[in-house]
DNA sequence: AACCAGGCTGCGC
DNA sequence: GCGCAGCATGGT
């Protein structure tokens, strides 16, 4: 499937302005998005953010860019109407949390010694989210196990192969495949992309269960309970409890969805001397008390430490 | 070249 | 309920 746009000089038209809350930088955000791996669901280039998504069931392509005291947003392929505006823009707010006041979190962190040096160093940055509930599903069953770098590639060649191209001034965006597509696949289709029989068994899997609506981000919210949205999720064969904490950290923002067990988690526990070893799950347990309602941001913030600041170069 | 990767399942106890 | 082998393959 692949859609072509036509080049038109300047053709793009500004849709929006979306102000940017206290506590918010696009740069920051950015950083995380572009940290060196290569995600194909997006382009990031000269500090603006392009993406190609399905609003209202319809393809848009749209770009994000930072105009001071707020977001510009302008649309590069497609349609919106006048009252599909509104979902753009809770999409995109929804996408970098931009709803919270992130100064209950600071005031935490600033009252510990080994993190109080986050507010400033990575001030703004938002609990990035994956906006669809079985992309996440599947990035997170693609990750496990496997090196980061190795894990973005296998999504590249999923992506590439079966979900929604469209090429825009020498550019190819993609959308994520969706669940009838996979679900149409063998075990035989995803093994010339390296996805080793489980991870291609697991997939299919998921994409069946979305497919026949026996799992979906509705009937997940409608849980509330952490337990049971838990629960709901490890039923499903390739969801244990790391990747059901994970996306359910990453697509709600769930504070108490903490993915023990996680290396990066780990590391960065042990780079900040919180814990000495990797099964001091009690000091662990003990630490995020004290960030009640805060531990998703908390993992994030650990997962931007392990990389240099941003703004350190400059 | 060994050891590690943003783990999970299935088995034996 | 808990521990552990096996998985499967690229990165460093």
């Amino acid at each position: 499937m692949a859609i072509s746009a036509a080049p038109y000089i300047c053709s793009m038209k500004e849709l929006m302005t979306i102000e940017k809350p206290a506590l918010f930088s696009f740069r920051e955000c950015l950083w995380f998005l572009d940290r060196g791996y290569d995600d194909c669901l997006f382009r990031i280039h000269d500090q603006q953010l392009t993406r190609f998504i399905l609003l209202d069931g319809k393809p848009i392509l749209f770009r994000i860019s930072d105009a001071g005291n707020s977001l510009a947003v302008h649309l590069l392929h497609g349609s919106v109407s006048d009252h599909q505006l509104p979902l753009l823009r809770n999409h995109i707010m929804d996408w970098f949390d931009m709803n919270k006041d992130l100064s209950p979190f600071y005031a935490l962190l600033q009252r510990d010694k080994k993190l109080q040096y986050m507010p400033k160093d990575f001030e703004g940055l938002r609990l990035i989210s994956i906006t669809d509930l079985f992309e996440a599903l599947c990035w997170s069953i693609i990750g496990q196990q496997i090196n980061l770098t190795f894990a973005y590639k296998l999504k590249r060649r999923l992506v590439e192969a079966f979900g929604t191209a469209l090429t825009y001034e020498d550019h190819t965006y993609h959308l994520f495949p969706s669940p009838e597509k996979l679900r149409s696949l063998s075990v035989e289709d995803l093994r010339p992309l390296q996805y080793s029989q489980s991870k291609a068994k697991y997939l299919i899997g998921i994409a069946q269960a979305f497919a026949e609506k026996k799992l979906s981000y509705e009937m997940l919210a409608a849980l509330k309970d952490f337990n049971a949205m838990q629960q709901a999720l490890i039923a499903h064969k390739g969801i244990g409890v790391w990747t059901a904490n994970y996306v359910l950290m990453k697509t709600m923002r769930v504070p108490n969805a903490i993915p023990y067990g996680d290396v990066g988690l780990l590391k960065a526990l042990e780079t900040h001397e919180i814990i000495k070893e990797r099964n001091e799950t009690e000091k662990i347990e003990r630490f995020f008390k004290k960030y009640k309602g805060w531990e998703a941001y908390l993992v994030f913030y650990l997962w931007r430490s392990l990389a240099p600041p941003v703004f350190q170069t400059k």
